[in-house]
DNA sequence: GAAGAAATGAGGGGCGTACCTCAAAAATCA
DNA sequence: TGATTTTTGAGGTACGCCCCTCATTTCTTC
């Protein structure tokens, strides 16, 4: 049987009240800083650690966390907020209401005003997953200096603010691409092309930093065309994507550093293309799931979007406890996937 | 403000007294059937859930868990160790304490006789990685009929009475292997190497036959040769390796199921032929990962030991508290790592 | 319909903590 | 030294649940 100091072992270790106990522990005011030291002295000796679960059961405490996701059409989201909704039910269990925000991608304006009204409504924490922008780094100072914690989701944002960065240094997940990229091409192969349909976040950037600087290491011979940009118009895309197939036979492999992975594989599939092409990309959705299982996309980089959601959920409320956390934990890693890896359903 | 429905609420929903709510929550006798049906209908109306951490606080519930692991000189179980280590200090938070518990490898009858006696000293659960054996069969079926939860950790125990396996399916981990091997070797080679200097359990045998059977598919041309075995002698390793490297200078790449990681690529590195042979294995050990980052070898195949320590303590908690558990959390991932994706520390 | 058995209700004490009030003790200041 | 302020102690109530006892009601059975 463990038996754990309770609050009454500790007042009678320290030689004071219960009463002064509570105020040290709860740092309330009127207490000499003598007897803080005191007290202090014998949570170290005994090894007194607060019970959580009684304490929020004694305080009635909810965590309200807020998660604000682009309103954007994709595969991608969708599992985000599928997977938010199946952990809502668990969350509740551990006191804590995740609420889903979303915002229209093209206007950081409305979004700040979205986290400016968060304040008031007395959300403990807030997930956000947006690009960085002026008006958001503002944002998030408000929510700071009035006590919310904020983590940054997917895309970091490093000038602000925020608490932490829940996610994967897409830099070097591009670079496992290219990586992955130069180990699969066929020898003969002279050019690489690059489809960077982006969520008008930052990671397609990365990405293709990180791709560029491994192929140039790794194969050099390999010419990296410039990125094929088409703003989520699909028919736009097929036939930027024919054009240039037609103009370039050369063409070994494509990486997609986004969204669109659906519109490529189809095209390639209906040119007689598929696995004459490496096709790498990113983000382990049901359509790249079944890419892969039909040997249309030969590997896929992705992070876990239950870890990610679950390490949100954790690190906020450390950060609201004001407890720390275990680093190791809480690093989403850069999965690689190929057919023969891939998760069960 | 959330308020989560109490057993009071639930007492008046059903219109009996708490008296009998708790009767029936907890499994009492002396209640009608028609009123247990009451009290549940009340629950399934006003979505009643049980507040685990106030019914522990109250019960005074400890959690005993014991992890049952072979006293084999490997990194891999010093990592399984240190992370056992570290995470006691997080689970006596949530009133868990785990205990390590060791046993010598090469006698089935003493791991079974330590598992019997674990049956009398009050432990919940048990977590052990162990071949498979009658001996062990035996009394794994004793701890579950003394309402003991037990899970398989790493080697499954497919023929026992486990609860539950917590690690990844080999045989997939083995095609992983497969595939990245066939993809990582040049066009020239024709022969690769297997090295299963076996930790006595399944695994290797398993890896083999997932590696084999996407060979043979991917790269009918190279011959896969028959595993080397060396049961663990260092010196005896480093010959075996250099007498097969010096008969077959046609080997390509070489696959290690089990350990020896660190004595391969000291031979290879020796012999000048760091990077001139795919170097694929499993397990990232500390060793792997300085191999992975001075390119002595090209990718590892592994199970992330952290997320196997913490799911075989949930599903061990969930069993014992007899909740269902969140199948997607607890399946554990064939991680792919090469030196871009490699964690840091 | 009465006696016995079974089911139900009422209530108390406790788990470890938070938070509050009021009185008593100690420290500080003039 | 006495008055004032600060610090400390004592004790109560609550959180949601567990577990126990004892009285009361309801159901069986002959």
């Amino acid at each position: 049987m463990v038996m754990r100091p309770t609050v009454n072992d500790l007042a009678r270790e320290a030689g004071v009240s219960l009463a002064t106990v509570d105020r040290v522990l709860n740092a309330r005011p009127g207490v000499r800083a003598k007897t803080i030291d005191a007290v202090n002295d014998a949570i170290q000796r005994i090894g007194y650690v607060r019970d959580v679960a009684a304490a929020n059961l004694a305080r009635r405490r909810n965590y309200r966390l807020a998660f604000v996701l682009p309103d954007t059409d994709s595969q991608f989201l969708d599992a985000m907020v599928a997977t938010l909704r199946r952990g809502s039910a668990v969350a509740i269990l551990s006191r804590t209401v995740m609420e889903l925000v979303r915002f229209p991608p093209e206007d950081p304006h409305v979004l700040a005003a979205i986290l400016a009204g968060l304040a008031g409504q007395g959300i403990d924490g807030v997930a956000v997953m947006a690009p960085e922008t002026p008006v958001l780094r503002d944002a998030i100072r408000a929510l700071h200096a009035a006590g919310i914690a904020v983590v940054a989701l997917v895309s970091d944002l490093p000038n602000t603010e925020r608490d932490h960065f829940v996610g994967i240094d897409n830099r070097a997940a591009g670079r496992t691409a290219g990586v992955l990229m130069g180990r699969f091409l066929q020898d003969k192969t002279r050019s690489v092309a690059v489809l960077a349909q982006s969520m008008q976040l930052s990671e397609a950037v990365e990405r293709r930093a990180g791709f560029d600087e491994v192929m140039q290491r790794d194969a050099p011979g390999v010419e990296v065309l410039p990125s094929l940009e088409t703003h989520g118009a699909v028919s736009l895309l097929r036939q930027v994507m024919g054009d240039v197939l037609d103009a370039r036979p050369d063409i070994g492999g494509i990486y997609i550093t986004g969204i669109g992975q659906r519109a490529l594989t189809e095209v390639l599939a209906e040119r007689g293309m598929t696995g004459r092409i490496v096709v790498i990309g990113h983000e382990l959705t049901d359509h790249a799931r079944d890419a892969l299982l039909r040997g249309r996309m030969d590997a896929v980089i992705t992070q876990n979007v239950g870890h990610v959601m679950r390490s949100a959920l954790r690190v906020l409320r450390a950060k609201i406890d004001g407890v720390p956390l275990d680093d190791s934990q809480e690093q989403i890693r850069i999965e690689i996937v190929i057919r023969e890896n891939l998760p069960g359903v």
